[in-house]
Order: C-alpha cells, then sequence, then structure tokens
DNA sequence: AGCACGCCGACT
DNA sequence: GTCGGCGTGCTC
C-alpha cells in the first residue's frame, strides 16, 4: 500500500504530494488526515507529513519510495484535524481529497505568502564596515553584496534580499550566526473589528430564554455535549440565549463559532456580539479577500481570537478547542454548499461537535424539516421558546384567492383587499413591503399566436428580457435583439411577461403615483454595501413602500412597516424540487413576521392561486406544527429526506452520446454491484436543465434509509470512475441529501 | 526548508 | 592540492 502525503515544511516547491510506502504493521491503522514521520531528502532527516491519499498504484519509480517510519505520537494538530475532516467530508459527501481539503484549509496566497519577515542589521556602521572589508578581502561575494545593501537600508523584507538581490538563504544564515544581523517575523494580522465603542451591557433574560440557557450550560458542566435545537419564533430573543451559552464556553478557556447567513450578518447584528466579548471575536464574510481570510484562520489557530462569526466557511475555523457551535436560521439554504464538496454545514458542524466533545445550538423559527425529525426522534434536544420578547403582537392574515379576483374582473397584480390596505397604510403614513417570491427580474417571452417560447440556443432555459428590448440568457450570456415577429408562426404577437421586481414597481407607480417606491433585487443592489443602502433609507422613511425578493424578509426589523404583501404565494410552490413546500411555508412566515413588530398591529395579505395548500395555510396561522406533520407525511410517503436518504449522481458532458452511454453504465453498475435491501435507484434522467453552455447533464437518484449505505455506493462508483478512461470527459458530481 | 554536489578563487 | 563560500537542484 502506498499513501500520498503533503509534508509540513511551506514551500512553493514542495508544496505538493509525496508517495510513501505504508508498512505492512501500519497497513490497518493508516487514515486519511493521519500525521505520520516521514524521512525526507538526501540524508533521511525525520519530518512530519499528512497523509492525504491511499492506494496500491505507484506513481513513482518504486525504487526510489520509502517507506513511512510510524505514525506521529502525541499532539494533535490542527492541521491533522483539518485534514482527518477533509476525509470525513470525502467520505460523506462524494469528492476527491482535493476538493475537500480545499474547502476545509483556505488556501494560502501567493502574493502573501506566509508571514513577512524582515533582515535587521544589528551592528553598528564601523563594524559593518570592517566586515565589509573582510568580505571583499575573501571574495566573499554574497555576503558583500548582503551586508553592503543592510548599512545603508538596516532593515530590508527578506523577499526583496531573496529576489532581487539574489542571496540565498545559507547567507542570511551565515549572517545570524555571526551575529551580523537577525530576521525578524512582523505581525501583520489585521482585525476586522474596527471601531467598536460602547459598553458590554447585560440583557436580563425572561423566563424562557434562562431555562434554556440553564440547560445547556448544565449539560455542558456534566460533559455532555448534546445538539440542541432552539425554536423561538421571531423575537423570542434567541441571541441572547447565544451570547449566554458562548460566555459560558469562553469562561472554561474554549472557543466558540457562530453561524449566520450572509443576509444576516449586518453591523448591528455583529456589534451585539463585539459588545459582549470584545476584541476576542472575529468576522469574516464572502467580501474579503482569500489573504484576509487566511490572516483571520491564522489568528484563531494562534489563540488570538476566540469567537469566530461568519458563514458557512466559519465552520473551518481552526480553534484549538471548540466548545460550542452555534447555527442561527439553520433551516437556511445557504447552509447547504453549492460546489463540491456539497457539504451541508450543520451535519458537519454536528460531525466537528462530537470529535472535539462542544454543544451546538441550531437556531430557527422555522426549523428544517431535518432538525426538527430529528429532534422528534430524540436525536437532539428540543428547546422552545414561544414567548415574543417585547409587545409585538402577531399581525393578523389575510388569504386572498387570485382566481376569485379574476372571476370578479381583477386583472391587476393587486386584490382589492391589498390595495385598500395599501391606500389605507399610504394615508396613515405607514410603511409597506411588497414581497415577490421568485428571484430574477422579468419573465419569458412567448408568441402568444403559436405559443413558442424563445429559448437560448446554448441552454434549455427561457430568454429573459430587459429594459432595452434585448434577450439574454441567465446561464451563458447569450444576447439576441429585441424579437417582434415570432420565428416560428410569423405572428407579430410575440411578448414578454412581466413579473419581476421591476414589473412590479411600474404597476405600484401607476396605482399610487403619490407613493415614494424602493426596489431592492440584483439589479439595485449590486454596488457594494448595496442592499444596506437600500434597507437604511426605508428604516430612515425615506420611501413608503419596499418591493422585494427574498432579501427584504431576513433580517431587518422595521418598526413602521405595517402591511406586507405576498403578491403571488405560490411562485416557490412549482418548483421541481422535494423541498418546495418547505421553502414556500418559511419564507411565508417570515415575511407575515415582518408586520407590525412594534407598538403598531399589521397585516397581511397573501395572494395566491391556491389558498388551500397547506403550506399557506400554516404559515398564515403561524402554525409550525401543523406544517411540520403534513410536510413530515410527505416525506415518509415517498421517501424523501429526512426520513430516507437520498444521493443524486449527477454526469454532465458536451458529448451527448458519451454521456447517456456513461449514464446507463452507472445506472447498470449501481443495480448489479449494489445490493442493499431497499435500495432504489431511479433514472438516468435528463437535468432540469438539460444544456448549460453546451453541456448536457443527467441525473440518477439513489434512495435508501441509511445514509451509509449511499456512502460506500459512491466510494464504490468512485474507485471505477477516478482513472477510468471511459469517464475522462464525463463529470460525475454527488449531492447527498441536497 | 535543508542537504549535497559541483564550481570557483584564494591561500598554504 | 584543499578549503571556504556560492549557486543550483532535488527531495517520494
Amino acid at each position: 500500500m502506498y499513501a500520498d502525503v503533503i509534508i509540513d515544511i511551506s514551500h512553493e516547491q514542495l508544496d505538493k504530494t509525496f508517495q510513501y510506502a505504508v508498512p505492512d504493521e501500519l497497513a490497518d491503522v493508516i487514515e486519511l488526515g493521519m500525521s505520520v514521520d516521514i524521512p525526507f531528502g538526501a540524508g533521511n532527516r525525520q519530518i512530519t507529513g499528512y497523509v492525504v491519499g491511499l492506494g496500491d498504484k505507484a506513481a513513482y519509480p518504486v525504487e526510489k519510495i520509502k517507506y513511512i517510519t510510524g505514525i506521529t505520537e502525541g499532539k494533535v494538530t490542527a492541521v491533522s484535524r483539518m485534514l482527518k475532516l477533509a476525509a470525513w467530508l470525502k467520505h460523506n459527501y462524494g469528492c476527491t481529497m482535493n476538493q475537500a481539503i480545499k474547502t476545509v484549509i483556505p488556501v494560502k496566497d501567493k502574493v502573501k505568502q506566509k508571514e513577512k519577515r524582515s533582515v535587521n542589521l544589528i551592528i553598528d556602521t564601523a563594524q559593518a564596515q570592517k566586515y565589509l572589508d573582510v568580505f571583499a578581502k575573501k571574495n566573499a561575494k554574497a555576503r558583500y553584496r548582503l551586508l553592503e545593501v543592510l548599512i545603508k537600508e538596516p532593515v530590508i523584507d527578506e523577499s526583496i534580499i531573496k529576489s532581487k538581490l539574489n542571496i540565498t538563504a545559507q547567507t542570511v544564515k551565515a549572517f545570524e550566526d555571526m551575529g551580523i544581523a537577525e530576521v525578524r517575523s512582523e505581525d501583520m494580522y489585521r482585525n476586522p473589528v474596527r471601531n467598536v465603542s460602547g459598553e458590554r451591557k447585560n440583557i436580563e433574560l425572561n423566563k424562557q430564554q434562562k431555562k434554556a440557557v440553564d440547560t445547556i450550560i448544565a449539560d455542558y458542566d456534566k460533559g455532555d455535549y448534546k445538539t440542541y435545537l432552539l425554536h423561538g419564533v421571531t423575537g423570542s430573543g434567541k441571541t441572547e440565549v447565544y451570547l449566554a451559552a458562548i460566555e459560558h464556553v469562553l469562561n472554561h478557556g474554549r472557543q466558540a463559532i457562530v453561524l449566520i447567513p450572509e443576509i444576516a450578518l449586518t453591523f448591528q447584528t455583529v456589534q451585539r456580539f463585539y459588545h459582549r466579548f470584545g476584541d476576542k471575536v472575529s468576522i469574516m464574510n464572502s467580501r474579503m479577500s482569500k489573504g484576509e481570510r487566511y490572516d483571520q484562520f491564522l489568528r484563531a489557530q494562534r489563540g488570538d481570537i476566540s469567537v469566530m462569526i461568519g458563514p458557512r466557511s466559519a465552520l473551518f475555523t481552526p480553534f484549538s478547542n471548540i466548545g460550542i457551535i452555534i447555527i442561527d436560521e439553520e433551516h437556511e439554504g445557504a447552509y447547504k454548499s453549492e460546489t463540491v464538496p456539497r457539504y451541508h454545514a450543520r451535519e458537519v458542524a454536528c460531525h466537528m461537535a462530537k470529535e472535539a466533545g462542544a454543544s451546538v445550538i441550531l437556531g430557527s423559527a422555522t426549523p428544517s424539516m431535518e432538525s426538527y425529525y430529528a429532534a422528534m426522534n430524540g436525536h437532539i434536544q428540543l428547546i422552545t421558546l414561544d414567548s415574543r420578547a417585547g409587545s409585538g403582537e402577531l399581525p393578523s392574515v389575510d388569504i386572498v384567492d387570485l382566481r376569485e379576483e379574476l372571476r370578479l374582473g381583477n386583472r391587476t397584480i393587486f386584490s382589492n383587499r391589498l390595495r385598500e390596505l395599501m391606500s389605507d397604510r399610504l394615508a396613515k403614513h405607514e410603511q409597506i413591503m411588497l414581497f415577490l417570491n421568485k428571484r430574477g427580474v422579468a419573465g419569458f417571452i412567448s408568441c402568444r399566436s403559436c405559443g413558442k417560447v424563445m429559448k437560448c440556443p446554448h441552454c434549455d432555459v427561457s430568454l429573459t428580457e430587459h429594459a432595452d428590448g434585448r434577450l439574454m440568457c441567465h446561464y451563458c450570456g447569450y444576447t439576441t435583439p429585441k424579437i417582434t415577429v415570432c420565428p416560428s408562426c410569423g405572428s407579430r404577437y410575440v411578448s414578454g411577461f412581466r413579473a419581476g421586481t421591476e414589473g412590479v414597481e411600474a404597476q405600484v407607480k401607476k396605482t399610487f403615483p403619490q407613493a415614494r417606491v424602493l426596489r431592492m433585487d440584483m439589479d439595485t443592489t449590486r454596488g457594494k454595501d448595496g442592499h444596506e443602502k437600500i434597507l437604511s433609507e426605508f428604516a430612515n422613511g425615506n420611501a413608503d413602500i419596499l418591493i422585494g425578493t427574498q432579501m427584504i424578509v431576513k433580517g431587518h426589523d422595521f418598526p413602521n412597516v405595517t402591511l406586507m404583501g405576498v403578491l403571488a404565494a405560490d411562485m416557490s410552490l412549482y418548483s421541481s424540487d422535494y423541498r418546495a413546500s418547505e421553502r414556500t411555508f418559511q419564507l411565508l412566515t417570515q415575511a407575515a413576521g415582518r408586520a407590525g413588530r412594534a407598538e403598531k398591529s399589521g397585516n397581511v395579505v397573501i395572494q395566491t392561486y391556491t389558498p388551500e395548500h397547506f403550506s399557506i395555510v400554516s404559515a398564515a396561522n403561524q402554525d409550525y406544527n401543523a406544517f411540520y406533520e403534513q410536510e413530515i407525511a410527505y416525506r415518509k410517503l415517498c421517501g424523501y429526506p429526512p426520513a430516507d436518504n437520498l444521493m443524486k449522481i449527477m454526469l454532465s458532458s458536451p458529448d451527448e452520446m458519451l454521456l447517456t452511454k456513461s449514464a446507463a453504465w452507472v445506472k447498470a453498475f449501481v443495480d448489479n454491484n449494489c445490493k442493499y435491501k431497499g435500495l432504489m435507484c431511479i433514472g438516468p434522467a435528463d437535468a432540469p436543465i438539460y444544456k448549460i453552455k453546451d453541456v448536457y447533464s443527467k441525473i440518477i437518484y439513489v434512495k435508501h434509509k441509511d445514509r451509509e449505505v449511499l456512502n460506500s455506493i459512491y466510494e464504490k462508483l468512485d474507485v471505477n470512475i477516478v482513472g477510468n478512461q471511459a469517464f475522462k470527459n464525463i463529470n460525475v458530481q454527488y449531492d447527498i441529501n441536497g
């Protein structure tokens, strides 16, 4: 057996794997991610390395391959912990070890390289001059060169010395030995926490919050590290519970990771953590450069910080002793990675916590089916906060049947009820939010005569119309000029079906010309801090109506908003995805929670074509349990997660014939080689968007009760696909419980 | 990073 | 000759 090993020396030329032979006595114990002692280089000096691959094939002249000395005893390093985690990711989500390592360990930026080091002259000029003469006499060119520069400039960057002056490390080392100069590495990690002022304020916890905190702390002190689902309605003060739990953990010398959806990672949110824990807190966000993020990781590793707040990727902060992981708004889709490995932060957090002996708190007003199901089955502990902190009352919710409106002759996008309430609020100078349950800007273009829909010639999606009339593909950027005549039947009746936020804005302006309107979508939030700007403008009362998609219902409170209009609740109900109902319920519940947060009571109008749908009814009643019971019954019936586990195998290739053949092969492989009781393999089917940028995709689903069974099927497939010539031009990706 | 090898000029 | 110092190449 051979092991691919990366070595613990940070140098560009050594930044690759080296193959070592595994001695027989280690063959059974060696694992991916393990730290091993290996002989390296001429002279076989012993260094540490990490196993990142195992296999039977030698990819290097066998006679030159050395044996691993042994497994490193003692201390578990951060790197080895992270690599073990990478191996876990590979096993559970299906990806290459390389991809897993890249997600777990941030790539060192080439520009930044480790720390900046400078060479400092530590003798006076007279002495230096003496040495200079000696070097000149001895014809020690390199030393002469270096000292000459140092006399002029006593502090120089090591990188400049090495690149521009062509001085090698040994010359520098000789200077150190002779006591001429020394190398100083300076700390250049910046703290993203800027100018946070204010004092720690202790907020009195209410009874429920206190009970929640006491439960968590008591378990923690007993060494009983659990996962808790903190189910608390909007405004029930989940954050206070987090803060108290984190404080307890920090007092025991351990660290905390807090995951927050990027969109909710606003200054106000983060400030609450700063006020409590001061400069022990650091944040991470997607706007940071790789180097900045890397800095944060180093600071964590060195123990400069103990609380990391950030999105999904903050999970991989290399703390030495994690005591608690918090995932706020745990139901958010953003916790599932959209790139390989397609891991779910919740699952990874639970795994990490188990390894480290840490608690996990999952917080949400509308828990994911996965978490609630786990709580119902006793795998995790449910803690409910159902009293609203503050005086906010639940808003009154109307469900409006749009079919009925149409029958009454109302063809506008506003039902009579919504329009009435809008004029009422405008008159009272209270604010309104209109929520469009859909992403994107405009709709598709079709021929009213023959029904032809304009599609992208490279991708299987409809083209969307832009303001200037051009048609554009959102996947590949293909553009075509405005179409006036149907290319299929010649009819002049081709037109767009406008259902984007832009269209809504136009309608609002037409119906309420006096209203000041703000629109929030991809277009208007493009700039830096774009959406913060719009939100604060709205919060300051500079507009009466805010129109937007998902973005407006998350985070931010607007005390003056007393009307929330959901224009077409069904829009998210009809995607070809088993989570459609869940997503709709969550969005509607959040939207409903936006109206009437303060003293003023609020109204919510939900417009829909299917008023009887349980997602809509239970969201209107703010009844999570009713929704859960219905939805879990459906998931159990159809064998969807969380009841069963589902692995999606995605194959794609520009060669359609080859793709069809390969997909059939995979299906046959699973059918013939993976005989597990209750296993279902469905497909292959064309992907929802069959062709993107001239690449075709097919999908195969594999379903089983046991997650490990899916993992082992992945591993069997992987062995047969990696390095298989027939799959050279086929891209294979796995997605488990997507 | 750190070691070995080969090259070069200087000194005994 | 041979020794200290330099530059280069390589590490499974």
